[in-house]
DNA sequence: CGGCGGTTTGAAATCTGTCAAGCGGGGTGG
DNA sequence: CCACCCCGCTTGACAGATTTCAAACCGCCG
């Protein structure tokens, strides 16, 4: 059912997220491969969505990451889900759908309109997205509740080496992600400066290796014991 | 689109929270209401379902609370969400899907199995009920991660009040919940400790009043404002 | 060269957790 | 009917994690 990921390591990473997800014709992965014609750019830290509007289409991003976001008067924010590439957004199954939060271009974004899901392939694998998205959303809420910072950002980083290889866009324990300690901080419920340490704190331990944007694990059966992780099972 | 909440009063809760969810015809009206023959019944504490499992049959709660549940190796727990009757439970729209939680009875629950969704009444029902369920796991993440423990638990009895209330289950500015403190707090991502002194910080300040499993807001305006408080838009 | 966003560092303040003990009511068994 | 027990609630003192505030540093770009 789950194709050999090397199949698809050419591909653009949406291409190789959906081909994991459901069996697609060929005719349906032509559709999601000419979609990188057709694409809206948005730059960094710009709305691309606005909370309670009307869904009119879904799209998908085809590079930079993205977040669903919730502001607050004081200027304090929470980051509720990170949207990486060829994570779908705004696919919803019934007319008058409303976008329950506001979406934000963290990096510069590309995005293309989702295609119709009028076939049992590409239907399958938004459902299946769908369903993925789910989960990575309890576990954000496991993480937030009970976990204390290091156990947050070793959980945190984690599950995004698991979304970035399974989008083709990990090299064994290497990943690059466009977030900036602040970002992080918004995302895990800590200020920025904690993070920072939180990082020192992980290099010193010898369990991850950074440079700018390229996160590297050194000891990833360490990390994965102290948070008792386990890899979202694929369902289907 | 949602009738008056009176007209359902006297019905149970589970009919009460569908009927307003979409239009249904007086015969899904009764299948839904025929199902209070056919229950089952969960203890307190007792696993309803577990993490991992396939789905066979979603259900839906006639009376009681239950919660998703993650469990830490240290003995931890952190509630992921929580289940109130007429809430619906593990409707999933492909088969072979996988339970992401487990799910455990907080109070005595009773269950029914759902009925199929062959008819549109229903179907959208369900669709708008995991579509709240989803927003509601949004304000629980942003709660998590930017609120201190006193906004915390405000944010938290709003949301369940207005769901109690959705369901024909509150007066006014009462409803009853069947929590221990420790339930809240691990809900919160707090210690039972933590709760007590907040719960009696509220009552110092007079914005809710409790008598056991009974609460009152007593300046609910304040209470809203202190969280920006907005309830969750019903769309369709 | 200057400015800007992002990172790093330190010291003090605050929130929340931990531990430990006592209280209270409701149910059970004698 | 009473004694007992258990679970949940309450309270206090203390420890620890994280935030806050402030300043300095850094690389990069105009």
């Amino acid at each position: 059912m789950i194709p050999d990921p090397r199949h698809y390591d050419d591909q653009p990473p949406h291409v190789t997220r959906l081909c994991k997800l459901a069996p697609l014709t060929p005719d349906e992965i032509r559709q999601l491969t000419d979609l990188c014609g057709l694409t809206r750019i948005v730059p960094a830290r710009r709305e691309i969505a606005h909370d309670r509007e009307p869904v009119r289409q879904g799209s998908i991003i085809l590079s930079g990451f993205a977040a669903r976001v919730r502001h607050f008067r004081d200027g304090r924010r929470q980051i509720l889900h990170l949207l990486l590439p060829g994570d779908v957004v705004d696919w919803c199954q019934w007319a008058g759908a409303v976008r329950p939060t506001t979406i934000t271009a963290l990096s510069d974004v590309k995005l293309a309109l989702l295609p119709h899901a009028g076939t049992a392939g590409l239907e399958q694998a938004y459902v299946q997205s769908n369903a993925l998205e789910q989960g990575y959303m309890f576990r954000h809420l496991a993480r937030l509740g009970r976990f204390d910072a290091y156990e947050r950002l070793a959980d945190l980083l984690l599950d995004l080496h698991a979304r970035m290889a399974f989008a083709g866009l990990a090299e064994g324990d290497s990943f690059s992600i466009p977030l900036t300690q602040e970002m992080l901080a918004d995302t895990l419920g800590l200020t920025g400066v904690h993070i920072n340490r939180t990082l020192q704190a992980m290099r010193k331990d010898a369990m991850v290796e950074r440079r700018g944007n390229a996160f590297r694990f050194l000891d990833g059966r360490r990390l994965r014991s102290m948070v008792d992780y386990q890899p979202l099972a694929i369902t289907g």
